[in-house]
DNA sequence: TTTTTTCTTGCATAAATTGGCATATATTAT
DNA sequence: ATAATATATGCCAATTTATGCAAGAAAAAA
């Protein structure tokens, strides 16, 4: 059997079961699952397919992450940085939703094993490009607009949990009246995270500072470490340190 | 004999069986087999067919996996047609992962209200484009490759549902051994949606009929509808007609 | 943890390919 | 017609490719 002929069956077995495996695959072209390996890898690099421990699987299977532009990218990533040193391996991380977190996972160290909790959709789609991390989603009723886990189910799973710490996105924040949000279902969701992590870190763009909406999250008083863009003896965020007690 | 004569057998032959060795080309042909890989040198030169270690293979039959986006998307879009054709109003449906279920969704209707569980992050993310369709993702550890939510905090919620009908995307069928899976964690998830449902619908591309794998999930008694994208009176379905209530 | 499975790497063998060369055949020029 | 040239074919040795095997590393499972 020619080599191309063999790659032509792989391709229909991998694309009609979305997964197979290699020792299957070389039982049924009656060759050496060495042989099969190397025609897996080859299809592989040609991104044919996706290569996996023990078996391949389809790239249609796969979901297509299209990043799209960020508004405010850089400051997004200064955050981003500044968030993810905080990580130490084996901690429980819960994240919410937002561009600022998408852009903290694609800073996650790619060897460190973490494990990280989230209602967040598009958080946890991205997540799953990292092997080393564990990903566990928050279900329950998903918002049409922010693709964000939300109701009861989420904040009773969030209950029984103790994370290490939480990143959480912010709505808007004010030194006097503390964060907000829009959405009260939302607000639900990001109280329930607090009370279920030891540390809270506030991802902010200073832009946000300053601002408030209709709903209470919390007081600034909850908040342990509040990570913006800024340079953290910038004055913009006197306002704040009375209450937080770290800013990066 | 003449090359162009020669060259016109060999593309005969290769366009017939869509493959060829050198070595066969050779005796049939009563040249030396020098000559032939001459003649198939030239051959893929002017694209008439491409050379390969060994041999030949018909333009055409490479052509076929070139077209990577959805494999057997005809098929499934006619399943689909036929599943969406079960929906009603107000119901609560529970749904699997794979491509089928994803081609399901795109032809859901924009109008109709419905409740939608699933364990997919790829069928959620498409379900939030509906708004008329409200989608409860069922939390839980996620898989990186199939992006599927397993363990048991799934299977834990799933036993506290009964949804009016159950969209399950097919691993392996069998008229004998019934369903089966790669891996026996979707196995798990799949059997706690079996349960959680008042009937199941199994899709199932035809080509994925009659073959099997490592893990049991249910016996074909189990399932209420098959749909495939045959017409429901081909032969090739009479072996599942005595244990499958209804096939569309 | 320990055990099992899968992966990688290197090696050995067999088959296929390449490039050079020689011969035979066909074509062209003289 | 003959010589010169070009094309086609077959043969051979060196090289490359395909494949299977086996031992240690790495990953997953128990």
């Amino acid at each position: 059997m020619l080599k191309e002929e063999r790659h032509k069956l792989i391709l229909g077995e991998v694309n009609l079961h979305n997964r197979v495996l290699l020792s299957d695959l070389g039982e049924n072209l009656n060759v050496s699952i060495d042989t099969v390996r190397r025609d897996v890898k080859e299809l592989d690099a040609d991104r044919k397919l996706k290569k996996v421990h023990g078996g391949a699987i389809a790239t249609g299977f796969l979901a297509s992450n299209g990043q799209q532009a960020v508004f405010l990218q850089n400051e997004k990533q200064k955050i981003a940085e500044k968030a993810v040193s905080l990580l130490k391996e084996g901690q429980v991380i819960l994240m919410s939703g937002g561009t600022t977190n998408l852009e903290v996972v694609r800073f996650f160290p790619r060897k460190t094993p973490l494990t990280v909790l989230t209602p967040s959709l598009q958080v946890a789609t991205e997540l799953l490009n990292y092997q080393n991390i564990e990903v566990i989603f928050l279900g329950g009723r998903l918002d049409h607009e922010s693709k964000f886990a939300i109701g009861g189910t989420v904040i009773h799973t969030l209950s029984q949990i103790k994370a290490d710490i939480c990143f959480l996105g912010t709505g808007y924040l004010d030194p006097e009246f503390g964060l907000t949000e829009i959405d009260w279902e939302v607000v639900q969701v990001k109280r329930a995270m607090i009370t279920a992590s030891k540390k809270v870190a506030l991802l902010c763009v200073s832009n946000k500072l300053f601002s408030t909406q209709r709903y209470k999250t919390c007081d600034l008083a909850s908040v342990d470490i509040l990570i913006t863009e800024l340079d953290p003896d910038s004055k913009k965020l006197d306002p704040f340190k009375q209450d937080i007690e770290t800013i990066i």
